[in-house]
RNA sequence: GCCGGAGUAGCUCAUUGGUAGAGCAAUCGUUUCAUAAGCGAUAGGUAGUGGGUUCGAUUCCCCCCUCCGGCACCA
């Protein structure tokens, strides 16, 4: 039987346009898919849209629009993100689909049967002027910011609370013994601190009369769950659980991607919440950083918000991954200037590699060379060093590596210089150059599948000049 | 305040004790198969500041400065 593989972004809450930072999420997840394919693995590849919650609520009535219909527009413009980027995931998951309230219900179920859920008065601060309940670090000196004469209205709201504390030990054990299950290793560090400090129960329901957007709790017609609790589950909902346990017992525990914002839903609630309801936790948390626009921390008011969609128009579909997963960390913030996409554009893609596949065809049509009399086997060292680097989401580093056999290549040619020597001695070199080739080509199949494909083909088969892959823009 | 991380060539980063390296950008040279691409060479850093340990520190220790992240109900 197949490897099983599975893995999984977080969901973007849809209360914004796709922006770059997501774009990233999503490519780093995309060669993992690809990669793990190319192995032979079953994959499932999931992702979708987070749609619950007050935030979507308000702007859906400020728009004048059905809350539903409000997502349905924009979890549109996230699955357009498959083409634009060229995406490989197998599910697309809205919490909002029915399998998945169904799902969050039971999950809620089994939680409250193992004694993790329990009803609880508390009080919250309430800000008149805003007409909205205030968390600690929303306040300012224990005022809204926003309307700092006024006093804050101190008012009890009844809520189900999930006992978080209790599984500070399993937690902490869960890190400990699996010193990978956060990678990069500082933000390991960084959760562990976090739940070492100690754990306070959260609130995850709401008052429908207040806030209905959100999914029905079981036999409680007043709440509807706070948003977290139902959009964690789709990890497994996703799956089909809890109906399908064929399906779920083979591909969970997966991994799953997420940004440095994400850290402690990922790592320590969704974690809590499997121990709740006594399923596995997760196999490994990846989580990358931001992507600053030149220097600058992405925002409307500043007008330096990047679109992806707009990138890849421009640039094409794999010069954006290229650029996302060569010059953006996979661990840290990395940053994003149109200044630097030009260049990396010239340089590495115009230049060194679309350049060499241009010079190296051109030769060989010449020649007449027949590409399926090539050998097209990589050198194994090579390949395993580059699946060691993606198995560890070492992309930047990967595409380096890829990168020194271009300008090697490109060497190469130049000392030898086949266009100084006659067809029947320069057979042998351009043979092996294009094997060569074919296989730079065959490495960079999770990164820049289009490329990849091209380069391939260009180097299979009666040998033609090949147009530029990466023509001058 | 507490906990973590970072400060090395114009830019992005390597170098965990032995006279500082790479890529890109810059300058010069050279080739012509190629997308005016390629290749070669040059220049460019007293490694945040100040101490200490050591024969010797970017690398270990201490003080200070600057920047970033975390310190819970924002998704």
């Amino acid at each position: 039987m197949a490897k099983k593989f599975y893995i999984t972004t977080t969901l973007p809450y849809v209360n914004a346009e796709p922006h770059i930072g997501f774009a990233l999420e999503m490519v780093q997840a995309d060669v993992l898919a690809r990669y793990w394919k190319l192995q032979g693995a079953d994959i499932v590849f999931n992702t979708g849209t987070d749609e619950h919650g007050l935030k979507i609520y308000q702007k859906a009535v400020e728009a004048g629009k059905n809350p539903q219909k409000y997502c349905d527009e924009y979890a549109a413009k996230f699955e357009n993100l498959k083409k634009a980027l060229n995406l490989s995931y197998t599910h697309f998951i809205r919490t909002t689909d029915k399998h998945h309230l169904e799902a969050a219900q039971e999950f809620w179920r089994r939680c409250q049967k193992n004694g993790y859920i329990y009803r609880k008065h508390y009080k919250v601060k309430y800000c008149i002027g805003c007409e909205l309940k205030k968390t600690e670090s929303e306040l300012i000196n224990n005022r809204c910011p926003l309307h700092p004469e006024q006093q804050l209205e101190i008012i009890e709201e009844e809520n189900y609370f999930f006992k978080f504390s209790s599984f500070q030990k399993k937690l902490l054990k869960l890190y400990d013994e699996n010193l990978e299950f956060v990678v990069p290793s500082f933000r390991l560090k960084e959760i562990r601190n976090f739940v070492a400090k100690g754990l306070e129960d959260f609130s995850i329901s709401r008052l429908k009369s207040k806030m209905p957007w959100g999914v029905d709790v079981p036999d409680d017609s007043k709440h509807v769950m706070y948003v977290w609790f139902d959009a964690l589950v789709n990890y497994i909902s996703t799956l089909g659980w809890p109906n399908d346990e064929k399906k779920f017992k083979e591909f969970w525990p997966g991994i799953q991607v997420a940004g440095k914002d994400n850290l402690r839903q990922q790592s320590a609630m969704w974690q809590a919440m499997l121990m709740a309801a006594e399923l596995p936790t997760s196999k490994q948390i990846m989580i990358h950083g931001f992507i600053t626009s030149d220097g600058k921390k992405m925002s409307k008011s500043l007008r330096n918000v990047v679109d992806p969609y707009e990138l890849v128009k421009k640039y094409g579909v794999d010069a954006v991954r290229y650029y996302l997963l060569r010059e953006i960390p996979p661990f840290e913030d990395g940053d994003y200037s149109d200044i630097r996409m030009q260049e990396v554009y010239d340089a590495d893609l115009a230049n060194e590699l679309g350049n060499l596949v241009s010079r190296i065809t051109n030769l060989g049509e010449e020649d007449g060379i027949d590409g399926d009399t090539i050998g097209k086997t990589p050198e194994k060292n090579t390949k395993e060093r580059l699946d060691k680097l993606i198995e560890s989401y070492q992309f930047s580093e990967a595409l380096n590596y890829i990168w020194a056999l271009v300008k090697q290549l490109n060497k190469k040619l130049d000392e030898y210089a086949p266009w100084k020597k006659t067809k029947d001695v320069r057979g042998n070199f351009l043979k092996q150059t294009l094997n060569d080739i074919y296989n730079v080509g065959s490495f960079l199949r999770p990164f820049l599948p289009e490329t990849a494909e091209k380069i391939m083909n260009a180097a299979s088969g009666k040998i033609r000049k090949v147009a530029p892959l990466f023509p001058r823009i």
